[in-house]
This record gives structure tokens, sequence and C-alpha cells, in this order.
DNA sequence: CTTGATGCAAAGAGTTTGCACATAG
DNA sequence: CTATGTGCAAACTCTTTGCATCAAG
């Protein structure tokens, strides 16, 4: 997982400029172990920046997007983002469904997936979701 | 599957009135062998019925879902709808990314997939997209 | 200084809701 | 007949865009 150093590094060696904002946005996303919402996003930075808005939040998440540093799923309830994983190996995940922390699954089904020869497969995937241990 | 009949009594069994744009979306579902976007849905129905109005497209697919008949799952790309699948078995889905066409995978991947004791597994969503033989 | 970042307002997509009129049963 | 379905308009949510101002480098 990435520091929030190497956060605001990585944007900065892109030509980003360090504002405020984004050094508060990547220490969020550098201390939290899971998804996060937009709209979690806003609330959290709005108690530091009074008169936040959020096409700025949106800006962010989308350049930091672009930049490698967060990946974005979609979920029944919405995009959320998270640090990017920086894995060496392909891999999915267990997704918490209250705190939205994540765990990493190693085993890959599309393995043990029996694909009919006429079908040319593209991506997948394979999510698991429940409550980890601290939240029941 | 579902023919068309077979949704429309089921509507009708409801205490759902049979008007001719809900035999029409039953016709369409039944022979859709894949996952359609409202606006497909949509787009297909007012070849048909001019001065329709996407809300009663909206509405129409809430209650074919409610009732069962359908079923929606978030992609990328947004929500789409397809009849709900009456296979005996659970079961997943290879996709094309094309045609929305889908194939049944009788493959579970949680039958091989190790869950730390301490994370209580409430669901998974396992999905496998590409080309069918059709799409190339 | 100069370019990129921000806030504001407004615009868009996608979806839902209230209401009056039309129509299935 | 009577209750449900439909179209229309408007509202709502989520997200993006244009523009003037502000500040990082």
């Amino acid at each position: 997982m990435l520091t929030t150093e190497e956060i605001v590094e990585r944007m900065s060696a892109q030509g980003l400029r360090i504002t405020d904002q984004r050094k508060t946005l990547a220490k969020l996303f550098a201390d939290t172990p899971g998804y996060l919402s937009p709209k979690a996003v806003y609330e959290y930075m709005e108690k530091t920046y009074s008169g936040l808005s959020f096409d700025t939040v949106y800006r962010n998440l989308r350049v930091m997007e672009e930049l490698g540093v967060l990946e974005q799923v979609v979920f029944e309830e919405g995009v959320k983002f998270k640090l990017h994983c920086r894995e060496n190996h392909h891999h999915h995940h267990l997704i918490c469904l209250n705190c939205g922390k994540t765990y990493p699954i190693t085993f890959c089904p599309m393995e043990k997936t029996e694909v009919p020869e006429n079908f040319n497969v593209v991506k997948h995937k394979f999510e698991v979701f429940g409550y980890c241990e601290a939240c029941g």
C-alpha cells in the first residue's frame, strides 16, 4: 500500500500541484483500508475545508484515478474509490458490507472455470461480500 | 426461461393489468437472451408506441423486477435488466460485451475460496466478460 | 509571473414522483 | 364503473463543465 508521502510524490512527479486539499485526500486514502464513496470523501474533507465544493472532490478523485493512485469500482449503491492495489499478483477481494474494508483473495476463479471454446474472455469480476471481524 | 405467455400470466395473477405495452415488454424480454438497458428497452418500445414516456418504461421495469420476472444488475455502464434466471441451481454468467447475451457457468468459485474464519460471508459476485461466437 | 486548482453556478445524464386523463377488468 | 396504467412535467441525485478568481511553483 502507498503512504501519504508516496501518493503526494507521485502527484508531484506528474506535474500536479500539491494543494492542501490534495495532501488531505492523499492522507485519507492512505489511511483507509477500504472503499469510499464520493459523498463519504466530501463529508470527510468538508470538516477541514468549509466551503468545499463537490466538483473539486470529483475532479481530484478523477485525477488520482487517472494517475493510477486510486481505483474505482461500481457497486449497487454507486461508485466507490480506494487506493489502487499494488499487489504483485492478480487477486480479488473480500469486502466488508459495513466498513468497506477489503481483504485480498489469492484464489482466482478463472483458473477453474471452463469457458466454451467459441467465447473469447476479456475480463472477469469476482467479489465476496460480508462482515469483517470488527463489524460482526 | 419464461415465455411471453408465462410472464403475462404471472403479471395477471398478481392483479396487474395487462396493457399492450406490458405484453410487448413481456415479449421483448422473453425473446432477449441477455441484458437490456432501460434506454435500449425504451428505444425498442418507442418503435411501436410513439409518444411513449421513459417513466412508464422505468415503472414497468420496476414492477416486473418486484414481481421476480426480471433481475437487475449494475454494470460499469449502468443498470441493466434481463429475465430472472429460473435455473434450479445457483450459477454465474459469461456475458458478451457486445450483444449482452449470457451463458451459464455452473462452477461457483465460493467452493474453492478460502475465507478467514472471522469473516462472515453474505453474498458474492462472479461474472466473466468477453465476446461470444457471433460477436467475435 | 504563469499555469493549474478551486468555488460557484449551471448544465447534463439517469431515474423517480405527483397529477390528471385514459383504459383494463 | 372503479382502480390501475400512462403521459407530461417537474423534481431529484449524481456527476461534469465553463468561467472568473486564487495560489503553487
